[in-house]
DNA sequence: CGGGTTTGACCGGCGC
DNA sequence: GCGCCGGTCAAACCCG
């Protein structure tokens, strides 16, 4: 075989093992011992060598032999497979990382590599196939030699041979489908990562008090700067928290369930009936098949308020509703009261999230001095989202924030990050709460190859009334002593100021925070561990994941510029989370993005991420800096001291 | 004047 | 049954 053959019918037993089952055929004719050791081919172990001196048609294919580059003899050299057992190792290997880099870098070579990249299946087909492919291919030259009771099966086999071929053909065509797909989303989400910059920087150069003035009208302004600045009057969509069907294991828990509930008990007319009926609300719930919490007695039948009720549910929600209402069904009872709860330094009396709110009381709550705030999204009517926000009793410098519901309404980017940052988080916690039996198999490996990473930053609480994930932001941001702190898990990026507006970057703070969660729910022995559920990754929409990676790495971005905290940095990093649900994938946008920066090792990477010595993510914990944009129109708020 | 906050009252859940 | 507690309501108030 020559070398550095640019094409196709090579018969290198490189690309046989490793990559292109096609190639099967004419390799198995060099008969490698370990061909024999397979089952099927037990009656051909009598086969003279010199069968594979002449080898039979094979289906040919186009070959990239970029891949493989050193010599082979595909005639005799059965044996030399241990001389090339170096070299195979490294195209065997399982170097998912540096084929992403090679995606970065040459998009050309992307459906090879996609498919090593993704051999491993393919592999075992291989190797199930061996043994059809050794019958067939040396029947025609051996079949009077070797055994004439074989020849009566020749053909059945023949055809099973073809069969696996144009098997491994359509397997083929999956991977290029899906490195097609991953492609677009690659391209989608830069695209909307370079628009919600845009809109970043947009609204960075408005005044601050934009952020008083009103929701729709700054929405409106924002699709307007995208009209005018995404070219071709492109216009990015807005972004609604909808997570997907799941959603009904959304969020905080409780997506669309935990929207009812908390919309209906928004009733708020109670018993008291202070105003004139209204089950608006309810009917437009019941409208849509939606279930009641019915832990909730008040909030069934209960009256509602003209100014909720008449303000009802949009169209997005019945949209939502109606796709999503047997998995609503089946898990709201587990996800209506999810929590997500976000602790973080700030002077500010409330982190930036990019909502707007309302507060609607405030209490005393025991066992701490200081009072627990209220407060309701405004950002639509009828918004069920509801936040608490409490000093620490230990440390008031920590600002609590406990998230619940899901938001009905579209989202500025940075409203996106918290938002869905709640969302998995509830989400996570919800599907590794909820279905640890067939969980086992699932994409949670990362979270138990970081077992021996005990994060302290992110907890569950089964014990409390509602199941919470507390996000615990407060550790010391310093890379130096994050990278001395083992216990605390660890975010390596690469090169943050240039990585973050990078959607890559973004997807692979994405990728990895899930670690956080995925750890505490290893670490809580009541969870079987990070897991998706089905309904999430059924959801993995393309527009949606790149969206709201792309929102991740915008509000990552504008965090950076201005020097948010790592609460919000962190949650944006999350909020992709929700975008990609499918773990695997983000964790290749993740090593994608960490190769491409020139940091670790990658096969250090999913093993060793905790003990990464490369560039973690630098997140500026500056107090106060959050304030800036803080929807607390007067300084009045108790919690502010 | 509209929108947001304050604050006392009310309600339901839960434990005793 | 009672009281505690978390959560919510809504009138009064404040602010721009």
């Amino acid at each position: 075989m020559a070398k550095g053959r640019s094409c196709g019918l090579s018969i290198d037993s490189d690309l046989i093992t490793s990559t292109f089952f096609i190639h099967k055929p004419t390799v198995l004719n060099s008969f490698p011992e370990e061909n024999f050791k397979n089952p099927n081919c037990n009656n051909l172990t009598l086969m003279d060598a010199s069968a594979s001196r002449s080898p039979p048609p094979t289906i040919q294919f186009p070959v990239n032999l970029n891949s493989t580059t050193h010599d082979h003899e595909d005639d005799d050299d059965d044996v030399s497979l241990p001389s090339d057992d170096n070299k195979r190792k490294v195209i065997d290997e399982m170097d998912f990382f540096a084929e992403k880099e090679h995606d970065e870098v040459k998009p050309s070579n992307k459906l090879t590599h996609g498919f090593k990249e993704l051999k491993s299946p393919t592999r075992l087909e291989f190797d199930v196939n061996t043994g059809l492919n050794l019958l067939t291919t040396n029947t025609s030259s051996d079949q009077s030699l070797v055994d004439d009771g074989i020849s009566s099966n020749m053909e059945d086999k023949r055809a099973k041979s073809e069969l696996a071929v144009l098997q491994a053909e359509l397997e083929r065509m999956k991977v290029e489908n899906l490195r097609l797909r991953d492609m677009l989303n690659q391209v989608t989400s830069n695209y909307n990562s370079l628009q919600m910059h845009l809109v970043t920087i947009m609204q960075d150069q408005k005044p601050r008090e934009s952020n008083q003035e009103h929701v729709q009208d700054g929405l409106d302004r924002k699709l307007e700067d995208n009209k005018k600045h995404s070219g071709n009057g492109v216009v990015v969509p807005r972004q609604f928290m909808d997570l997907g069907p799941a959603t009904a294991a959304t969020i905080g828990g409780g997506g669309d369930t935990d929207e009812l509930s908390l919309s209906s008990s928004e009733g708020r007319s109670r018993d008291r009936s202070r105003s004139p009926g209204n089950n608006e609300e309810n009917r437009n719930n019941n409208e849509d098949g939606m279930v009641f919490d019915q832990d909730k007695k008040r909030n069934i039948g209960r009256e509602d308020s003209p100014d909720q009720g008449s303000q009802g549910w949009g169209p997005n929600k019945i949209a939502r509703f109606n796709s999503t209402k047997s998995n609503v069904d089946q898990t709201e009872a587990t996800i209506r009261k999810a929590r997500v709860s976000v602790r973080a330094r700030s002077e500010a009396p409330m982190i930036t999230d990019g909502c707007q709110w309302r507060k609607y009381g405030q209490k005393m709550a025991k066992g701490n001095p200081c009072p627990r705030a209220y407060y309701r999204c405004t950002m639509a009517a009828g918004c069920p989202v509801r936040k608490q926000v409490q000093r620490c009793a230990e440390d008031q410098t920590i600002l609590i924030t406990t998230y619940e519901g899901n938001h009905n309404h579209p989202l500025p980017p940075a409203a996106m990050a918290m938002a869905s940052t709640t969302s998995s988080a509830a989400r996570m916690l919800l599907s590794g709460s909820m279905s640890s039996a067939d969980g086992i198999m699932n994409p949670n490996f990362l979270t138990r190859t970081l077992l021996p990473c005990s994060s302290s930053m992110a907890t569950i609480s089964a014990s409390a009334p509602f199941p919470t994930v507390t996000l615990d932001l407060t550790q010391n941001p310093n890379p130096l002593q994050f990278q001395r702190q083992p216990s605390q898990f660890q975010v390596p990026f690469p090169n943050p100021p240039q990585n973050f507006a990078n959607s890559s970057a973004a997807a692979a703070a994405a990728a990895l925070l899930p670690q956080i969660f995925g750890q505490a729910f290893y670490n809580q022995s009541k969870f079987s561990g990070l897991q998706m559920s089905q309904d999430v990754e059924g959801n993995n929409k393309l527009g949606h994941q790149s969206q709201v990676a792309a929102a991740a790495a915008a509000a990552i971005h504008q965090q950076q510029g201005q020097q948010n905290s790592l609460a919000d940095t962190v949650t944006a990093a999350t909020a992709a989370i929700a975008a990609d649900p499918n773990f695997t994938a983000a964790l290749a946008a993740a090593i994608t993005s960490i190769i491409g920066g020139g940091g670790a090792q990658p096969s250090n990477i999913t093993s060793s991420s905790t003990t990464s010595s490369t560039n973690l993510i630098t997140i500026s914990n500056t107090s106060g800096s959050i304030s800036t944009t803080i929807n607390n129109t007067n300084g009045n708020n108790k919690i502010n001291n």
